[in-house]
Parts: structure tokens; C-alpha cells; sequence
DNA sequence: CTTCGATCTTTACAGTGGCAACTTACCGAT
DNA sequence: ATCGGTAAGTTGCCACTGTAAAGATCGAAG
């Protein structure tokens, strides 16, 4: 009875899958590799995910729900909105493996609407934040401020998830070590501009 | 005399890259497709650029000169700060499989001395278009307008090409169909601020 | 005309993904 | 208690890809 079933084989994969795309990115990703880790025949995983393709749809979709359930948390605090995008940066940190992936739709199947479903409302939760903050401006400039912070946040965490932040040496210059305080710091730029600016 | 030789075997591999990865992203290029659509053995582009991996510094390398180009005839045209931004985001636009290969270190060798080169000197471009915005404020004060509006940009352009920003209906709410026009838009809320603040 | 280097081809091998058929274990209904 | 269905896992196979070494072809320099 020793391990014909792995137990939690599922799990296992998608915990092996997240060491190897978090080190070596997304296209080092071997279902050979990962069973052969985990001593288990190389189609094992097939069963949990179909291909390839479906191991990193269900990371993203994982992502997407660990994200979600982070934003939706801060807007039950009635956190201010700078904060969401702080906890987006510090998502991306967190869980480097999934946030490579889950933007990604080239490597991800399109058909999976259980995918569509977690993009979607993750997306719903962003907008809700965004309305928050500037209930009483047009629609044009909430999505113009929706626009700039969520770009700026975006592009903060995929700067440092590539390292261009530290090769660029824009930590050093900034004098903060802390990924999180750097989201704050460049945050508040946007920050003080918009507060400024209701137009109704 | 017909065609043993190619003629420009190099450039044709370039271009015909560039096709797939902007149709289908890095993960799906392959070498020996590509011979096959040109016509040749599967073994001739290694003759030009070593590996897979190879192919796609090359890539990269090529990107990271054009983007330098331009920022640095920009430069000369002492065109407004925001301009580099708008100009970073229609780069993009304008060569989506350079832009999705320059800041993936993990598809890139990191070895290669001229990628490394033509990183830094589009790097120092860019600091050098900040040293012209704000000659009088502190450093961590310019490191910060530089964070925020690089990742501002980078995110734009990375949201935009990974068709983001079309899914979450942003360009709608907006109103503007132009990828220039959506930065100048969004760059402006960060400009607003940053004028507003030195610190000299 | 000869030689040489760059370019391209041929041939070969290992690794990978995906598919089909089969085996083993679990679980609920009878 | 067992019987049958389903989920989980295995083995074997094929097609495709990357990598490598050695040979063939061309252009050009001498």
C-alpha cells in the first residue's frame, strides 16, 4: 500500500512547478522534469492538468485568487487607495512564479473559462478600489487615475521581478531597500496630483 | 548558383522571429520551424546565432539600440520629459517582440558582453533624459520621478501588449484609441506632481 | 588556379510533449 | 461483502525540437 497514490499529487506539481518558473521562468518548465522530481511517471501530471499549457492556466488562476482575496480584504479595511496598489507590488514579490504567468496569455489557454472568471473578478475588485477613491470625478478621469496607477504598479513589480531594478541601480539612488516603501515612495507621485484634480 | 547561399540568412531568421514572437510570444519559437519556413536545414540559423537562447539576445540586442535611438534623438530635440515616456510606450507598440524579449532575463544569455552594452547605454539614456527634467532637486527626489515614471510606462506598454488593457475595458472608459495619447494621459497626472515639488 | 574561411547541409542523438491502452486503488450502491 | 464505476498512475509509442560533429559548397583573396 506503500504510494501507488501520491496522495496530494496535484499540489506537489503545482508547488514544484512554482520553484522552477520563480528560477528559471516560465519556458524552463518541464512536465518531465517536474515528475521525475517528484518520483512519479512523467504522465502523472497529466491528469491534473491536460498539457503544459493547463499547469500554468491553473497557476494563474491560483494568482488571481490570491490577489483578489488580498483587495478585496483592504477594501473591507476601507484602505486608502495608495494601498492597494502596495499590496499589488507586494503580491508580485510575494508570489513572483504566479505573477510572471498569470500576464502572460500567450502561454495560457484561452478556452479556460475558469480563468476568465478569476481574471475578471480580480479586475472587478481594482475597479471597486478605483470608485473608492474618486467617487465624485468623471469617468474619464477615474479611469485616467485607474490607468496610471495600476501601469505604475504593474510596471514597478515586473521591473523588479526582471531585475532591471537592481541592474538600473534605482534601489541604491532611492535609498530604500524595501520593495514596498519604493511602491509608496513612487505611489505618492501619482498620489498628490490626483487628489488635486476632482472635477465635478 | 541558385541558392546555396542565402544571401542575408541572418536578417531573414531575425524576421521571421519577430513574426512568431509577436504572434505567439518567445515560448513558441522555434529554430527549426523557422528553417523550414525559409528553406533551409534546421541547423543553419545556429551558424548565425549559436542557440535558441541566442536568437533571442540577439533579439533583445537589437531592440535595446533602436529604443536608444530614439530616446537619444529625443534628447536632442530637447523634447519634454513626458515625450520619453510616450516615445518608451509606442516602442513597444511599434516592436512587441523586441519589447517582450528585452526585460525577460530568463530567455537571455547572460553572458553575452554586447546585450549587457546595449542595456546599459539605453539605460544611461534614460537617466540622462531625467538629469535634463530636474537638474535642481535631490537625487533620491529624481530617482523617484524616475521610478515611478519608467514603471508607469513599462507597465503601460506591458498591460497594453499582453492585451490587458483591452480586456479590462480601460481604453473605453477612457475614450482614447491611441496608445501615445493613453501615456501622454496617464504620464501627465505624474508630471503634474513632480513640477510641482523640487526641492532645491 | 589554388587555398581558405564563412556559410550551409547531412547525419546523429538525447530530451520533451502529447496520445492511447492498460493497471491499480478507492468509493458508493446494491 | 462484493461489484462496478471512476479517479489516479503506469508503460510504451510517435512526432518534434535542440544540440552537436563532420562534410559539402560558395566567394574571395592571393
Amino acid at each position: 500500500m506503500s504510494s501507488y497514490h501520491h496522495g496530494d499529487l496535484r499540489r506537489a506539481v503545482l508547488d514544484r512547478a512554482l520553484e522552477v518558473v520563480a528560477e528559471q521562468g516560465p519556458a524552463a518548465l518541464s512536465l518531465r522534469a517536474i515528475a521525475a522530481d517528484l518520483g512519479v511517471s512523467h504522465t502523472a501530471p497529466r491528469h491534473h492538468f491536460g498539457s503544459n499549457t493547463g499547469l500554468l492556466t491553473a497557476i494563474a488562476i491560483e494568482g488571481f485568487e490570491i490577489l483578489r482575496e488580498r483587495l478585496a480584504q483592504l477594501r473591507d479595511q476601507r484602505a486608502p487607495f495608495l494601498e492597494l496598489g502596495v499590496a499589488y507590488v507586494e503580491f508580485a514579490s510575494a508570489h513572483p512564479a504566479h505573477f510572471a504567468v498569470m500576464f502572460q496569455p500567450t502561454l495560457l489557454d484561452p478556452t479556460d473559462a475558469t480563468l476568465e472568471q478569476a481574471a475578471d473578478a480580480t479586475f472587478a475588485e481594482l475597479r471597486a478600489g478605483v470608485e473608492a477613491i474618486a467617487p465624485g470625478s468623471s469617468t474619464q478621469d477615474a479611469a485616467a487615475v485607474v490607468t496610471a496607477a495600476w501601469s505604475l504598479m504593474h510596471g514597478l513589480a515586473t521591473l523588479e521581478l526582471t531585475g532591471n531594478l537592481e541592474r538600473s541601480q534605482i534601489r541604491r539612488l532611492l535609498g530604500l531597500t524595501d520593495i514596498a516603501d519604493i511602491a509608496r515612495r513612487a505611489g505618492s507621485l501619482l498620489g498628490a496630483s490626483s487628489r488635486s484634480a476632482p472635477s465635478s
